[in-house]
DNA sequence: ACCCCGCTTGATACCGGTATTACGGTTGCT
DNA sequence: AGCAACCGTAATACCGGTATCAAGCGGGGT
């Protein structure tokens, strides 16, 4: 409870009769210190359970060996997922990872961005979620290496690791067109997002390459919430039979399930009366009823690139190699079908 | 990216011409200074746009206003919906919140305590899934408060934030007996685990009380994994028809919808040929077919009050109200029906 | 025997804050 | 008028490490 004064380097020193240089040699492994004396700091340490004073260390260093992550929702598993990725990568470079979940809001990304940046963490991992310019960067620009997950700002040149977003909306939508689709919807993420538009731009690639007008694709614009995919997948299929769309395309698996639950609660058969897919491939998504076809990205992975990077980043080092986009996957499940 | 060379009270205190002390004052908003020159040196602290660095302030407080969370995994949900608690409770304290996932291992929740150690974080929240004697407790304890969550260990008295465990799993139990469930299966939490200790007695009080000898249940242990829940699923249910259990109760979601999952791939109907239920509620839980019938833990509200009572502590108060068991809700959805 | 060199070891300045103490300059009181 | 009390401000020791630099010491070469 009480926090018992811990001992310091002093006292180790004075243990084993040796000078504090010594003892910080010892710990460090620079410098020669022969083998007696460094056996005799060693047991020093020992006996007295010293354990060195990280703010200490971090004041001389003018670093902290510890990264920031902003996340906009931890429940949604993607991030959960990336999270772990991040906190895994990390620990392995000895490095510890500060939590900051934005709940969603700008405000608390902002808030978060203070308190990150006073803690003079070395570097920053950012998800932001949907923010179209979000200030909360420029904050944590000035605060060190910031890397950015899943996202880019265009006219920011900042470095991102991504998974091919594209790619997967591309062959995500062709799959569809191959069962034999031909009347589409779309609940896709904001279009400011950069994100959301990389998935837009492929699912009508997609749908070019199989011979659809894009163009007549119907688009709804989500938050990536459950919610605004089970309201809009209420605007979307709530159309008289001949014009209802038989595909239903959701920018992330979240919607996708949001889409889901309102057919469910509406006895519109998936896929029987319209197919569904997602995106993301969460753990949730082949638990459904039908199991969700979906776009598996990395997240995990990702995660761990994401921290690499900045690692490497805080350290000076240069990593382009980490740049380019994670290969992503086509999950085909049940919840997509050949049309009536 | 590079580290640009932050502006320290000394630049502000020549910038605004006065002593670090009087910065000082300012900043903490300690002392008397009159409001021309406090006006001054927020002007500087402004123009140069200064931030205090926390390793020095740190170094001198001996507090590192964080705290460390430790969990066995990320991505089951209670899990970051209790995460989602503390960093939100932190956070209205300035407190930040180093993250710490012990990906299921002993190992890793090991190396974890020893990080967290030396970053001498003020406290830790610990979630330490099921292992029976942590290691890792007894070097956490060393640095500093510890909050246990959901979790005790008899011979430690730690303080701990718990959900009413053993009365939500006697009420899931009474439920089940009050459809007219009469032959019960059990997939369990490791018994030397105090959290899965007080479920079960839960619920065999549920089905003593409900006129069923207790001892009649089968228990298989579990491991709180999908993975596990399907294997023993497979155990507990594949058994002659009219001794095969009606009921299947299991001691949370995760290992709920493996069993749910065996069903699926063996056409066992649920809840026509067996009753699941499950106990947490995360949010998959609802999203099943059948939607799962289980006991909600408030994870979000537990995360909040362990970071709430860390934090005081930390502070040295005194909050014994805070540890008063959190209230459990019995979830009746589609999973649990009477039998046959 | 002497000197130089290299390898260890120790003393100390410093990182950037905080908090205690010290110090002029008023003001208030007798 | 003389002294105390007090207020605002400055000076400085200190937190616990790191890193530089000086000093001590032993060995080899001449």
């Amino acid at each position: 409870m009480k926090q018992q004064a811990r001992p310091t380097m002093k006292d180790v020193a004075e243990q084993a009769q040796v000078s504090v240089s010594t003892v910080s040699y010892v710990l460090n492994n620079r410098g020669q210190v022969s083998e007696a004396r460094k056996t005799r700091v060693l047991n020093a340490i020992r006996a007295l359970d010293y354990i060195p004073n990280e703010s200490a260390r971090n004041l001389k260093r003018q670093s902290a060996s510890t990264i920031g992550l902003v996340v906009p929702d931890l429940v949604n598993q993607f991030f959960s997922q990336l999270a772990r990725g991040v906190v895994n990568a990390a620990a392995m470079h000895d490095v510890l990872v500060v939590l900051c979940s934005a709940e969603n809001t700008e405000e608390a990304e902002f808030g978060n961005a203070r308190l990150l940046r006073s803690k003079r963490v070395d570097g920053v991992i950012y998800e932001s979620g949907f923010q179209e310019s979000p200030r909360s960067l420029l904050e944590l620009q000035s605060l060190g290496p910031v890397v950015l997950v899943d996202e880019r700002f265009p006219g920011l040149e900042l470095p991102a690791v991504v998974a091919d977003g594209r790619r997967g909306a591309r062959e995500i939508a062709a799959h569809l067109v191959a069962l034999g689709h031909k009347r589409f919807a779309c609940i896709a993420g904001p279009v400011t997002h950069w994100t959301s538009e990389q998935r837009l731009s492929g699912y009508r690639e997609g749908l070019a390459m199989g011979g659809i007008d894009p163009d007549e694709m119907n688009i709804q614009t989500g938050d990536y919430q459950m919610d605004s995919g089970y309201k809009l997948a209420a605007i979307l299929l709530d159309v008289p039979g001949p014009k209802r769309p038989t595909a239903l395309i959701c920018a992330n698996d979240l919607m996708a399930i949001g889409a889901l639950e309102y057919c469910r609660s509406n006895t519109i058969q998936v896929p029987e009366d319209v197919s569904i897919v997602g995106f993301d491939d969460i753990p949730t998504a082949r638990l459904l009823t039908p199991r969700l076809t979906t776009v598996r990205q990395p997240a995990y992975e990702m995660g761990m690139s994401a921290a690499k990077l900045l690692i490497a980043m805080t350290q000076g080092k240069q990593t382009p190699e980490l740049l380019k986009p994670h290969p992503v996957e086509l999950m085909v499940r049940e919840s997509s079908a050949g049309p009536g």
